[in-house]
DNA sequence: TATTGTTATACTCTATAACTATA
DNA sequence: TATAGTTATAGAGTATAACAATA
């Protein structure tokens, strides 16, 4: 497994086309901002590691991000998708144009509203969502295996709670 | 405060209250994919709000993430800052041409070691970081708000951990 | 009129790698 | 030889906005 990858002559995580990360620590009267600092740090890493992984695939975290959503349910629309990767639907058509074009994904008229895309898995798609997802898995677990289940479902619980504010 | 945020002639829910994006929740053995895709999800949403906010004056929120590394430590090379951001260092060649662009950092040679550039905020950058700072502190603030001190506390605690894993 | 998807534009960020000038 | 920074290239993602077709 690769724990940090060559970048040019340093010694880098990578992952593309995303952003770095935040770095302010000195709030003085709360842990909100240590709280933001450390997890846009934790998630950015994390980010770097499995976009990496994803890479020897040829998807980018985005492009498995998309690849997934549909692997849950197939059928839905661009606009759809776009709600769901929190983007809007013109990132969405580059984004289907990209994975169009890889073979993965194609998008289908809805026969009732013409208006409408429906974006469908190809066989290569599956194909390559199942071999790709059981690794991206492991790096996850991997990345929380220190914790114990108890402490993954607070994290998950708190993480949620922040997810909906 | 904004509760949604006006994409083109779409309303990207800001807070849609509910579904989890990135993506693939079916891991039958443990919570850690869940964790992640909360987390990723949770990060994500928080970025795009915070970044929109930080738009306003004209920053984005890895040039914010420079000036307040350089609020930390003025004076840190450009390796440095690669190393404390996770990017390449010729990544941050194009950072700081940006925000030297703009007037907020130079480069300054050092004396004792005329391959290093050190890095300083100019005044214009002081005071766009303390003009810009507050309002962004409190958006954290605001975003964390529902949490305990103590839920906080455990936050931190646990995403620490997991950045440091 | 409102909605779905497209196109166009501009910019930021990232990855890779070769290059320079120093040390 | 090794290091700091630069340059060059390519591509991905994002934000904004106007547009066409359809509802």
């Amino acid at each position: 497994m690769l724990d940090r990858l060559q970048v040019n002559d340093m010694d880098l995580p990578t992952n593309p086309g995303r952003r770095t990360l935040p770095v302010l620590n000195e709030d003085p009267r709360g842990w909100e901002v240590k709280v933001w600092v450390t997890l846009a740090r934790a998630s950015t890493r994390l980010e770097r590691r499995l976009g990496h992984a994803l890479a020897a695939h040829g998807l980018s975290l985005s492009q498995f991000d998309v690849l997934a959503t549909l692997w849950h349910g197939e059928g839905i629309t661009q606009q759809e998708l776009a709600e769901r990767l929190l983007v809007t639907k013109g990132n969405v058509v580059g984004l289907i144009d990209r994975v169009g074009a890889a073979g993965w994904v194609e998008r289908r008229p809805d026969p009732d509203d013409r208006r409408v895309n429906r974006l469908y898995l190809t066989d290569a798609g599956r194909e390559l969502l199942s071999r790709a997802f059981p690794g991206h898995a492991a790096d996850i677990r991997e990345a929380f295996g220190r914790f114990t289940e108890d402490e993954l479902r607070q994290m998950h619980q708190l993480l949620e709670r922040l997810d909906t504010y």
